[in-house]
DNA sequence: CCAATTCTTGACCGATCGGTCCACCATGAA
DNA sequence: TTCATGGTGGACCGATCGGTCAAGAATTGG
């Protein structure tokens, strides 16, 4: 039920969703929608922070799950493009969206957002980390550092989706910047960096054949209903 | 006086401006608003529209304007955080704020968006080519594609800008994210391209002192009024 | 089978929305 | 001074907004 709520505010957003438009997407009455949620800004307060804790959980167990850490962030810049059909790059992100609507004018979903994006920002770093001991990143690159320019870079690459870029375009924009950002073991191999640091500590399979393509589990929120 | 209905619907959005917020920031009356300029929608459309011309001009100019192409690119990216004081970053880019409000809801907004960012990109682009032929950037990367890189990372930054990043942090991401995707020469210098291309057609001053900041004349849209 | 209780519903509220329209006035020509 | 005129402002319109509430349906305990 939340869920049918979540897609009515992605869709249309905030101000421009009534409370008949969440009565119809939930077939609730208008009472037993204010009996349960409370009115319309807390239903919507409520939505997003499902959604935050759906995107947190999804990115964190994608980076944890990963055999390589670098695979999962170059994934984490490509979930703009996840869909071959390009309606969840059409979509962008609710939280972005919300974000972009609201943020100067609701403290709340502004301060949500600003804890949301330094949570995912933290869990990228630690991916980055994992990265550099794994010996895929370089050990000299601040890892929070990189960690927020991953984020940014898919953040633009979700409004460029939502744009209107066509998703073949969008993919390739995409490729080429997770690439640029995050260079793979193949492209490290003509680095001047050793290419292996000093043992494997975690990586439980070194020799695994790369993949350009995510290896990693796909978690999408959008899938979470 | 259209720029401060630009500025309303900036900063408070298209759905969450009333009538009342235009009479007000314009000091026009109900009717005289409605003579001027049709209804809401139609004076948006206007306001948007100046806005996009803008900013097309002001990139364009800078762009043409440098003595160094690479220059103007570097600054496009940094423009986010072109304003020291963060507000400007805050306010986000109307048109990148209108297009994540309506986008879904408004095709001719979506096509303006779009029409706007295929312009700005082919301006990107030439720039790229005339940064190649400058020898300031590698010859064989596809200059459309890292003007659709480019233009990704600069909006992704501008919404971190709107998502509240403090200012310095944004500052830093936008350095480190324009660094890597556009090597500057002292970062060539080591690289394994010819530093400078046959002859140097275009550059009028080949051995001008580089330096990160932005050289070009800074040209804001939020300051065309 | 009935009654107490919980839950749902849609009518209703004042406020405000975007849009229309007409009385009014400032101006300029006669 | 008078009249014609065009631009202005605010009263007014129906529609819709978010929110409230009492009546009735559904459920449950006895």
């Amino acid at each position: 039920m939340l869920c049918s709520v979540r897609d009515q505010f992605w869709n249309a957003g905030y101000a421009a969703t009534s409370l008949q438009d969440l009565m119809r997407v939930s077939g609730l009455g208008k009472g037993s929608l204010y009996a349960a949620f409370g009115d319309k800004h807390e239903l919507f307060l409520r939505v997003l922070r499902r959604y935050v804790a759906s995107l947190d959980h999804a990115v964190r167990g994608s980076i944890d799950s990963a055999p390589r850490a670098v695979d999962a962030l170059r994934s984490f810049v490509m979930l703009p493009v996840g869909d071959p059909a390009g309606r969840a790059a059409r979509r962008g992100c609710l939280l972005a969206n919300s974000t972009t609507e609201l943020a100067s004018a609701d403290p709340v979903v502004a301060a949500e957002a600003r804890r949301a994006y330094e949570g995912i920002t933290a869990v990228l770093a630690e991916g980055v980390r994992r990265a550099q001991v794994e010996g895929d990143l370089s050990a000299s690159v601040d890892p929070s550092g990189l960690a927020r320019a991953l984020l940014a870079t898919q953040q633009g690459l979700t409004f460029m989706g939502r744009a209107g870029m066509d998703v073949e375009t969008l993919a390739a924009t995409a490729h080429s910047l997770a690439t640029q950002l995050l260079p793979t073991a193949v492209d490290r191999r003509d680095s001047v960096d050793p290419p292996r640091g000093p043992g494997d500590p975690v990586a439980p399979a070194p020799g695994v054949p790369r993949s350009a393509t995510s290896p990693t589990g796909r978690t999408s929120p959008s899938a979470a209903s």
